[in-house]
DNA sequence: ATTTCTTATCGCAAATATGCGATTGGTTTT
DNA sequence: AAAACCAATCGCATATTTGCGATAAGAAAT
């Protein structure tokens, strides 16, 4: 229940590195990214096959992924092709550096 | 739930990454870990005061960050001064400095 | 011994996250 | 136009997270 954590001003470089976090924090993603890393790009489809996972679950961490702006996908008709945003990636980068400095 | 993930044998460093990520996937933890940085070391009680959460919420974050080990309490009686674990916090900053490379 | 102080834990409620099958929506091919 | 393909979304079940007040547990001070 959030309560009183959603009133809380937390420094914004707090907020941004904690939501980046929150998205890192499951295996599956980390996983999903570091492919992503190898190959610079995916389509859906290949995860599919790299991962026992059902596609709409791949297709929810790719969500999520692209909710905190980690990844972008790009209209490559059939098929979706998933990159990595470099711009937020290396903003992310940044905020881990900073924090453990 | 949690049906075909637990079953998935991810590389050790994709785990023990995703666990850190999840354990600073908070604000709150992300400031009380920020605020060990400063302080070097700091009482519960104190952290009671600098964040506007009950008692209980604030024990209850820092069990999740002594669970995986970023943190460690050390009893200085009548209070408990809790301080960053170094050799794991090392051990993070590798493993998110090797992620983003 | 009793009171006080500090922190952890319990029990509850509500919100989120995780995973799947089924369905939908949009292309492309036939 | 119909069939096939790819990926997102919906609906559901279950698990986990978050937060709080109340209580318990331990030591220190009176």
């Amino acid at each position: 229940m959030k309560r009183n954590t959603e009133q809380i001003n937390y420094r914004e470089n707090t907020e941004a590195l904690a939501k980046f976090a929150k998205a890192l924090g499951h295996p599956t993603r980390i996983a999903i990214l570091k492919h992503l890393e190898n190959q610079s790009c995916c389509f859906t489809g290949d995860l599919v096959d790299v991962f026992p996972l059902a596609q709409s679950t791949i297709s929810q961490h790719l969500k999520e992924l692209k909710k905190v702006g980690l990844i972008q996908g790009e209209l490559k008709p059939p098929k979706i092709k998933y990159c990595i945003n470099q711009q937020n990636w290396n903003i992310a980068k940044t905020l881990f550096q900073q924090f453990f400095d």
